[in-house]
DNA sequence: CCAATACTTTAAACCGGTTTAAGTGATATC
DNA sequence: GATATCACTTAAACCGGTTTAAAGTATTGG
């Protein structure tokens, strides 16, 4: 259209237009350019097509940081996960489209190195209420920095007074995974913990009264949360026990490992289960029986628990206990005739 | 100090203080205030101190989007990932702990659903910069979102014209597992390949490069990047081949799966490979030859390309393409003699 | 033909910071 | 003693939007 275009635009780095512009150029207020931007009735026909036009034209994108310092509520929710974690990532992507459905939009924290600064940046974005995935921050500390702002924690149960907690029935969970072995014929039993931490106390309670429950001795070997600890836990195996009962699937694996290793077959000689039925636990050549917690009625539900908080008023905090399922496959059988 | 707190203070949810309150409350201005929290040597001493105090009184936290929105640079980079990918959590927090290293901040955009959505999200949020992890959008449309972001590829060959590129030497990865194929023995080798796509290409064509170096024909068979796609691919295995180089790990994983289920011994009577060197391919259970990528120096070598840019004024892009190293385990042996 | 009512549009305040030009004293210079 | 210098502070502009009260223009009715 204009002659000869300056040959080398790229050299002064045009800045990006803003809604000023776009007014301008189209001949009309930048509250009125907001008002047909943002969908609202106020405009006519005719000036929306002419605004529309001309923010096409320019090639006109809204600046977010400006318009969440503007308006008052800023509709996004903070969610904070480990960025390499199958569960997390899991969960992560159902918030984000029930969260979407909602009108809201999700921004993510990663808690590898710091998980507190993440949460900070979070609520200082102004995110209007947050979701943790396995927090394991103190509560105190975590209590001082969402103080005003409404939280759900997942799959932790970190005791913060006014947050709202979504999470399997652990206890429920290894009952199921008992009850299993049990039905097989399993009378020596032994859970490989996970160490420390809430969900780790919480699965080794519910092994000792689903274990005193059907009349067994309970056994706890100290694990942890990876394959190596897993491993390092049959260190010291009493020589009857015919099942193991692991913290999680990457524990359980580590039994796996360290029984292949040893020549133990499995379950021929060795039944094994596992928690979290991750995709880790599908695979033929582990074929694990684990728990499976319901990951996406996780996520939908923490999204409507944080609804309920944001605008219907909620304010007594809630805890949701889901049910969990046993899959069962390869990795359990009936123990060996003594 | 002060007598009786109100009783429910909770019930009217005291507004977060802002700057102004603690300038109020400090008896002096806004923009001292700016100053002294962002260290900056004008205030002096005394005041320094007062001003800290009060603000620590008042529990005051800085409004990031404020503060993004009237800074001249927002010293953050946007980074892309899907977040349960392992592959891309661990890029994420090396990149995330060089970027702090060099003072940014990093915001996390998930492509799950949308990856143009989260891409456009990101550069709204006024990102000086962006990594995109593994990015599948088409290369017009990445290049008009990006336009005029400095933006680095990891781990993708999309042809963006002005883009960095960081990524493994794909086809020298590939030819590594071949050269050890064949130093073991084999003769017939075939490659799962990942179907469509940048990588899956070059890969392939690695593949056929390196077993006509090594004077065989080449086998290969469209497979995919999942497991199940990797198991699907054997459906037409010609009967004399004696290994298979995997285009990536899940790929690999998804044949030896197969080949467990229908009595192949594996080496004995089949070598495989993957690529990725994954935390899977490590387990006991699986133990997968596979070549490994640098994810760490890719990180940091990513990051360094975006601070060429933004501070060493850069323009013209750069692709750097890191070797390759294969990790032999279990999953290859010599081929059953004929 | 003028007032009342309904539509459109504008101007200006505001969100909560950062930044800079202009002030204010106090001390140093001549 | 008048002026230049220096160390602190302040006031105000600005970032790029949203929102609301008020103004302008049409339309309608009596």
């Amino acid at each position: 259209m204009e002659g000869e275009a300056p040959p080398a635009a790229r050299l002064a780095p045009r800045r990006r237009p803003t809604m000023q512009d776009v007014a301008h150029e189209a001949g009309v207020s930048k509250g009125l350019v907001s008002m047909v931007l943002s969908g609202s009735s106020g405009p006519s026909a005719a000036t929306r097509e002419r605004v529309l036009a001309v923010a096409a034209r320019l090639g006109y994108r809204g600046d977010r940081t400006a318009a969440l310092l503007a308006r008052r509520r800023t509709r996004t929710l903070g969610v904070t996960l480990i960025p390499g974690n199958p569960y997390h990532g899991e969960l992560a992507e159902e918030i984000q489209s029930a969260a979407e459905a909602a009108g809201y939009e999700v921004v993510l924290g990663a808690t590898g190195a710091d998980e507190g600064h993440a949460i900070e940046t979070l609520v200082d974005s102004r995110c209007e209420a947050l979701l943790l995935l396995g927090p394991t921050l103190p509560a105190a500390r975590l209590g001082r920095i969402v103080d005003a702002v409404p939280t759900v924690v997942l799959g932790s149960a970190v005791d913060l007074p006014d947050a709202d907690v979504v999470r399997a029935d652990d206890a429920g969970g290894i009952a199921q995974a008992v009850d299993h072995l049990v039905a097989l014929g399993h009378r020596r039993i032994a859970h490989v913990d996970g160490r420390s931490g809430a969900i780790a106390e919480l699965r080794r309670e519910g092994f000792v009264a689903a274990t005193a429950r059907r009349g067994l001795d309970p056994v706890v070997l100290p694990g942890g949360l990876t394959e190596d600890d897993g491993a390092a836990a049959l260190d010291d195996l009493p020589d009857d026990v015919t099942a193991l009962v692991g913290f999680n699937d990457r524990t359980a694996v580590g039994v796996l490992d360290r029984l292949e290793r040893s020549g133990v077959p499995v379950p021929g000689a060795m039944s094994v289960t596992g928690f979290d039925d991750s995709p880790m636990a599908r695979h033929a050549r582990i074929d694990l029986t684990s728990v499976a917690q319901g990951y996406l009625d996780q996520a939908r539900l923490a999204v409507r628990l944080v609804l309920e908080r944001l605008e219907d008023g909620r304010t007594e905090p809630r805890e949701i206990v889901l049910p969990t399922r046993l899959v069962v496959r390869g990795s359990t059988g009936p123990p060996r005739r003594a």
